[in-house]
Formats: C-alpha cells, sequence, structure tokens
DNA sequence: AGTGCAGTTGACTTT
DNA sequence: TAAAGTCAACTGCAC
C-alpha cells in the first residue's frame, strides 16, 4: 500500500490554479476530499442556499478531476473524524490545503486537524490562494505582497496525475460522488433566482463580464435595477474558490494591456471600467486580511472603545422588521426582499441595509451580520466581519457614512421600478409619495389601492429624526475615543496605506508648486 | 463690449 | 460605497 498524498478541498472548489493540487500530484499518489462538515453548515451564519450553491459546484469538480484521471471523495462529517477514519485505512504521506480565513469555528477545525496530523506525523502543506498574509508583520508592504502573489504564474496539474486507488480509500466506491451529493439535503434553500454553483456558470459569467457588461461597470454599479448585470458577479465563485483570484487579476491584466494597446476611441473607456474593477479586486483581499490578523472581530468590534455604543438598546421588534423586509421604508425593503429572492445585493444598497439598521434602527451589528451572512451566497467571512463593523460605525477609523434611504431611492431608483417590482403593494403610488408612502393622505391610499398600516407597514421609526439622533450619538462617542492609545492600534493594524501614499504624493506635489526649484524655477524669468 | 447678478457646478470641509 | 455645507469659478442673461 503506497501513501497517498491527501488533497483537502474547502473554499477552493477547482482543478485550475490549484497550488496543492498540483504539488500533491508531482508527490506521488493523489486522493482529492471534501468534506460536508455538519457543526460548519448548521452554525447561525451558514444557509442552504450556499450549500446548494458548493454542491452543484462539487458536482463540476469531480467531473473536472475525473478528466485528469482523478476524482472527488465527498465525506460527510467533522473533518479530524474524517481524516482519521481515513488513516485508519490508508497511510497519509501528506495533507494539502488552502490556507483559509474562516470563521471561529473553521479556525478552530483548523487547529484541531493541525493536532491531528502533528499527533499522526501527517505533515500538513497549507499554501496562499489570496493577497492575505498569515502573522502578518506590519501592514506597511501588503500591497507588494499582493502583486508578488497575484504575478507569480498559475499552477497547472501534471499531464498524467496519479490516482490513489478508489478501492483502497473509499467504502463507499460502489456510490459515485454525484450519488452521495445527490443524497444531501437542500431543503430550505429559498432562494429561486442566485447564481448557480459549478465551474462552467463561473466562466459564463467571467466571460459576459469581460466581454460586454464591464462596458457599464461604473456607471451601473450604484442603482440595484442596473447593477445586477452590470457588476462582475464573481463574488459567489471567488468566496467559494470556483474561480482563482489569481486567475481573474491577470485576466484583467491581460484584457488591460490589450485596450491600452487598441486606437479605437471605445477602449480607453473599456479601459477606466477595467481599473476600478481591478481597484475592487485589491480590496477583497485587504478586507480578509483585517479578519486573518484578528480572528477575535467576528465577535466583538474592531475598536474595543465601541463596546457598549448599542448592546442594552437592542429592540427585538426592529430587528425583526429590518429582516423580514418590513420596515415601511420602500427602498430599505425592496432591496430586503430582492436580497431573499437572489441571494445578491449589490454594495451600495448592502451598505445602506446595514447603515438603516445600525443608525436609524439603532440595532447591535452582530445579530445583523448573522442576518445577512445567511442571505449572501457570496459570504466571505474575512470580507462580512470587517465591512459590517465598518459601515456600522464600530472600527473607530473610517468615516461614518450614515445613508438617507429616502434619498438614496430617489438617486438610485427614480422612476420607482425597482421599488414597485419588489413591493406590489406600492405598485400604483404616484412618484412623488413611493419613497414616504406614509405621507400619502388617507384618500390618496384609497385611491391606490393601499392602506398604510395594514397593506404596507407604516415605518417602524421616524427616519428623518432617528438619523439626526443617530449622528449625534455617534459623534459625541468618537469624540470620547478620539486619540486613545485604542484608536491608534486599529490604525496601525488595520489601516490601509493606501490613503497615506496619496497624502504623501499630494504634499510632495503642493510643496513642488509652492517652492519651485531645479529647472522649474527658471521659467519665469 | 464690459459689468453685475442669479444660478450652477465642482472641489473641498465638516459632521 | 454619506450628506450637507462652503466657497470659488463659471455660465447665461440683462443692461
Amino acid at each position: 500500500m503506497t501513501a497517498l498524498q491527501l488533497v483537502w478541498f474547502k473554499r477552493d472548489l477547482r482543478v485550475h490554479d490549484h497550488e496543492p493540487l498540483a504539488r500533491a500530484a508531482s508527490e506521488g499518489p493523489v486522493h482529492c476530499l471534501y468534506v460536508i462538515e455538519p457543526s460548519l453548515w448548521q452554525a447561525p451564519d451558514s444557509s442552504s442556499a450556499q450549500l446548494a450553491f458548493v454542491l452543484e459546484s462539487l458536482r463540476e469538480l469531480d467531473r473536472d478531476l475525473r478528466r485528469h484521471g482523478l476524482w472527488l471523495d465527498v465525506q460527510i462529517g467533522e473533518a479530524v473524524e474524517v481524516l482519521a477514519a481515513l488513516r485508519a485505512r490508508v497511510a497519509i504521506a501528506a495533507l494539502w490545503s488552502h490556507q483559509e480565513t474562516g470563521n471561529a469555528l473553521s479556525f478552530a477545525r483548523d487547529r484541531a486537524v493541525a493536532a491531528f496530523c502533528r499527533e499522526h506525523g501527517i505533515v500538513w502543506q497549507e499554501f496562499r490562494q489570496h493577497g492575505v498574509v498569515r502573522c502578518l508583520p506590519s501592514r506597511d508592504d501588503w500591497s507588494a505582497r499582493w502583486l508578488a502573489l497575484m504575478q507569480q504564474s498559475v499552477w497547472r496539474l501534471p499531464a498524467q496525475p496519479q490516482s490513489a486507488l478508489a478501492a483502497e480509500v473509499s467504502p463507499l466506491l460502489t456510490q459515485p460522488t454525484v450519488a452521495i451529493l445527490r443524497n444531501v439535503s437542500t431543503a430550505g434553500d429559498d432562494k429561486p433566482a442566485r447564481q448557480r454553483g459549478g465551474r462552467r456558470a463561473a466562466e459564463n459569467v467571467l466571460t459576459s463580464f469581460w466581454r460586454s457588461r464591464l462596458l457599464r461597470y461604473r456607471s451601473g454599479l450604484s442603482s440595484p435595477l442596473t447593477a445586477a448585470s452590470s457588476c462582475s458577479r464573481l463574488s459567489s465563485y471567488l468566496a467559494h474558490g470556483v474561480l482563482s483570484l489569481r486567475a481573474v487579476v491577470q485576466g484583467t491584466w491581460a484584457l488591460q494591456a490589450e485596450l491600452a494597446a487598441d486606437p479605437r476611441p471605445g477602449a480607453a473607456h473599456a479601459l477606466r471600467q477595467l481599473q476600478a474593477f481591478e481597484e475592487r479586486l485589491h480590496w477583497h483581499c485587504h478586507f480578509i486580511q483585517k479578519l486573518e490578523s484578528e480572528w477575535q472581530i467576528e465577535q466583538r468590534p474592531v475598536h474595543q472603545g465601541f463596546i457598549g455604543l448599542r448592546e442594552a438598546a437592542f429592540d427585538p421588534h426592529r430587528f425583526a422588521c429590518w429582516q423580514r423586509g418590513e420596515t415601511g421604508l420602500p427602498l430599505v425593503d425592496a432591496c430586503m426582499r430582492y436580497l431573499a429572492h437572489t441571494g445578491w445585493l449589490n454594495f451600495r444598497m448592502r451598505a445602506m441595509l446595514v447603515s438603516v439598521a445600525s443608525y436609524q434602527l439603532w440595532l447591535h451589528w452582530p445579530p445583523l451580520a448573522q442576518h445577512l451572512a445567511r442571505e449572501f451566497l457570496d459570504y466571505e467571512p474575512g470580507i462580512h466581519y470587517p465591512q459590517i463593523q465598518m459601515q456600522s460605525g464600530v472600527t473607530g477609523i473610517n468615516v461614518i457614512r450614515l445613508y438617507d434611504p429616502i434619498k438614496q431611492a430617489r438617486d438610485q431608483d427614480p422612476q420607482g421600478q425597482f421599488v414597485r417590482r419588489w413591493l406590489p403593494a406600492l405598485r400604483r403610488v404616484p412618484d412623488s409619495f413611493l419613497f414616504e408612502p406614509w405621507r400619502m393622505p388617507v384618500s390618496l391610499q384609497q385611491r391606490c389601492g393601499v392602506r398604510i398600516g395594514s397593506d404596507f407597514p407604516a415605518p417602524v421609526v421616524d427616519p428623518g429624526q432617528s438619523l439626526i439622533a443617530a449622528r449625534e450619538r455617534m459623534y459625541a462617542w468618537r469624540q470620547q475615543v478620539n486619540g486613545s492609545a485604542e484608536s491608534a492600534r486599529v490604525l496601525e493594524q488595520h489601516g490601509s496605506r493606501w490613503r497615506q501614499r496619496r497624502d504623501v504624493d499630494s504634499r510632495r506635489k503642493r510643496d513642488e508648486q509652492e517652492t519651485p526649484h531645479g529647472q522649474l524655477s527658471l521659467q519665469g524669468l
């Protein structure tokens, strides 16, 4: 019996550009494993829709592996138990996987696996798949590290990888992978319009973005009406690793190079869109790094001076209204229902949902984070928690952004198509009242066939007053923590160095203008 | 043709 | 990926 190279798939459900798989395959016979871990899928931040997306991706992963003479062994159980059972039957030469920046549960699971490996003398080889650095000493040279990783060439499987004999490994040999997947229940997948998992779907989305949708990227990003087709829509595929971030970055660079050499007038426009997109790929890793560097921020605020800000004031009724899309604020409710239906929402509207919950409704952020984690098909813990905390104003280092849902509606959905589509009760309300239907006189309500308070909820808070109150509370609180050692620590540990660099640049530019030197100073003589 | 003025736009600051 | 306010520059128009 030859010892096998065990490749453990987690949030990296692909064959292309898979470093652990490629390296393991050059070492000896490979066995590919995915573990459906009940403790993770029963956790309050995961949902059946996400599981269904993963199962769809596993099905295609198995198919792609079989094209290379390999196959995917899908096991159900806790990771350490599954590994122990495997080890009882076959010799494991090494465990190969990508590093994962997950939640506290997957972190604990990884520690248990590490202990198991140590105990049994199994070497666990982990590799980076994002521009995220374990045990990052300083944020200062982070961008350079990101660039270096993205510039490395993509990994390919050796031509003829050697598969570990299935008979040796699996007692379920008679049951092909697809049958196992079919038996996993996804009851409760309540998102009829969600994206489908799998490599084929991912490639189609990527291709349509690069071929055409790209051109409306910047202009269509903000409005919920256009975002679904203008945004890249890669997030779910990146979150589950169906696409490799590096491959997307390199594809973006290649297309940029092509466009830079293209003399046609449209090329410059396309190039600008791609630059905006590339910036966001950067931010992707910047945020994940925060959770990697400080895993505790899943539970407590990044800035500990914000402990106590909202906890005691938590109002379960307001929270339930927000969750169900029944706040009585039309754009907020429309967005929540759209999200429940599709598992996706564009960035600006996500920010608005969190802002309204955090400020107007004055809700503590962890319950918001948990609800949205389940709703987002593209839930990526490393992006999720830092983002929610930033939008709810407890990081202490970011500008407080208070969204006015009425202004957002007027800006992003001026004709009210989005609101009317997702809130049929308001379909006949005229534009002038659509975003503040509670202002309608009763006679008008009757004429539009909607009674505010029964057919459509009355607003759960006064949106104007609650916004003003929240602003006052936030600035008072910030005043109090300003200049504290904690503020300096957060900035040092998590702050983007981008702003700093720009400040230096603009200061240099200003200095050059004010005190001309060298040849420039001769110009006026 | 130049001036004054109201209204608009954009860059920047403040909360 | 805020919103509101300030200010200077600009625009169109009347005289």
